[in-house]
DNA sequence: CCTTAGGGAGTCGCGTCCTA
DNA sequence: TAGGACGCGACTCCCTAAGG
């Protein structure tokens, strides 16, 4: 049994597709689904392969605290995703970032953390490329993409490895479709062309649905934690609801706890850490001042909001009631979780955050350019004589009626930062 | 309108052998 | 160990035609 390769992965992108089943698909392929929500593939529209490399990407990107840019050996993301190493099918992984390159996302209204977007368009990836003598990819991921799984609310902890063993592309997709649909219970009924249309499979009869499904189903038995079985209810000709079922290995029907146990946990910094939900609520836990951490109703509170609200949610709460709260620690948890109090707490901890960011960002600006003023100073002394003189007159010329009627002072300070603008004119 | 069956195009899976 | 070249058979997906 080969070692767990866990990412983290927004459900919304398993319901809503980011793959599809058919390669020949037109370019400049267009999908959409929700309200807010287009997906358009300028090149070929990526398939299973493709998803599967893209699960790579991601889950190096997690490893490497939610980097954007990932180095990748060519052989490695074959072999981590079940492709054996050659060159055609390095060719196809090349070919694969070459579709997710030109894939762009667009939503409007409600993205990440609440935060409200008229419109937000954005890349899978922004660039990748090959490097010469080593052949390792060196790829970089868009920021809204990784923001979106990272602090997404509603997700999951995808294995890889048990993702590349569904061949079938229809048995990943499927495979998908039911994580995010049995993540709070374990019976799923659904209209078969709707399920149809949700994949999206071509439009097909009743029977071909269900043919492609059960040999879908199979392999997901086979090869996943979970088994599911699917009756068929006909009502009317060709027409029929299919009833999912989430059964363990074992047969036996799973409870609500042990489907939550499978929540994805992120830490303070949305990173998954573990995947048990008691290990979350431990951490959560571990948030709450000393003297209130034993109290069974805080921990109830805490347990009930995380089954309902999620792991971000609850901590920004906690945090908020740690700042505001001077008594009656619970009720005013119970109130700030109510209320999402803390929503504007985080909201205000991130425009901090990005005000110091801006402010780091500005003053590198300003050093970089006093470093190329100093440059270009040393440029201008080190020329010779004649060349001085040649430069301070191209600088007179260049100003020319500026300098009519200027005492000597100002004259000599405009046509030196004349020159060094020339000089660096000349560098740049 | 729907099911069943068969075929074409393209992709996948995998083995074998080679190189540095 | 990391990677490359090549080839063949199996398989999937989609399309279409025949038949109910």
């Amino acid at each position: 049994m080969s070692r767990k390769k866990l990412l983290k992965q927004d459900l919304n992108f398993l319901e809503y597709p980011l793959w599809f089943q058919s390669e020949r698909l037109p370019e400049g392929f267009i999908w959409k689904d929700r309200d807010g929500f287009t997906y358009r593939a300028g090149y070929k529209p990526p398939v299973r392969i493709d998803a599967l490399y893209l699960s790579y990407f991601l889950m190096e990107s997690q490893k490497n605290s939610w980097a954007q840019h990932i180095v990748v050996s060519q052989w490695g993301t074959m072999k981590a995703c079940g492709v054996s190493p050659g060159k055609t099918n390095a060719l196809r992984l090349q070919n694969a970032l070459e579709r997710w390159i030109n894939v762009t996302l667009s939503f409007h209204g409600t993205f990440y953390d609440g935060r409200e977007y008229r419109k937000l368009q954005f890349n899978v990836i922004n660039d990748w490329y090959l490097q010469k003598p080593s052949h390792h990819l060196e790829i970089d991921l868009n920021k809204f993409f990784l923001e979106k799984v990272r602090y997404s609310n509603f997700s999951k902890l995808l294995d890889l490895n048990i993702l590349r063993r569904l061949k079938l592309p229809l048995a990943m997709r499927l495979y998908e479709i039911l994580l995010k649909n049995f993540m709070y219970r374990d019976e799923w009924s659904i209209d078969a062309h709707k399920l149809a249309g949700k994949i999206p499979m071509a439009k097909v009869y009743l029977s071909h649905i269900i043919e492609r499904l059960k040999k879908a189903l199979d392999q997901i038995n086979k090869h996943t934690e979970m088994t599911v079985p699917m009756t068929v209810e006909p009502y009317g000709r060709g027409k029929a609801i299919l009833h999912f079922k989430k059964l363990m290995k074992d047969r036996v029907a799973i409870s609500d706890k042990q489907d939550n146990d499978r929540i994805t946990i992120v830490n303070p910094h949305g990173v998954p850490v573990r995947d048990h939900v008691t290990s979350d609520i431990q951490e959560l836990l571990e948030l709450v001042p000393h003297e209130h951490r034993a109290k069974v109703t805080i921990r109830n509170t805490i347990e009930y909001a995380h089954k309902k609200y999620g792991t971000q949610y609850v901590l920004r709460n906690i945090k908020y009631t740690n700042s505001h709260c001077k008594k009656n620690y619970r009720a005013f948890l119970v109130s700030a979780i109510e209320n999402d109090w803390g929503l504007e707490l985080q909201e205000d901890e991130e425009a901090k955050r990005k005000r110091l960011l801006e402010q780091a960002k500005k003053a590198k600006k300003e050093e970089q350019e006093i470093n190329k003023l100093r440059q270009v100073r040393d440029y201008i002394r080190g020329l010779s004589e004649s060349e001085q003189q040649e430069l301070m007159r191209q600088a007179i010329a260049e100003l020319g009626e500026e300098l009519e009627g200027m005492n000597e002072p100002f004259s000599k300070i405009l046509i030196r930062s004349k020159m060094e603008q020339i000089a660096l004119r000349g560098s740049s």
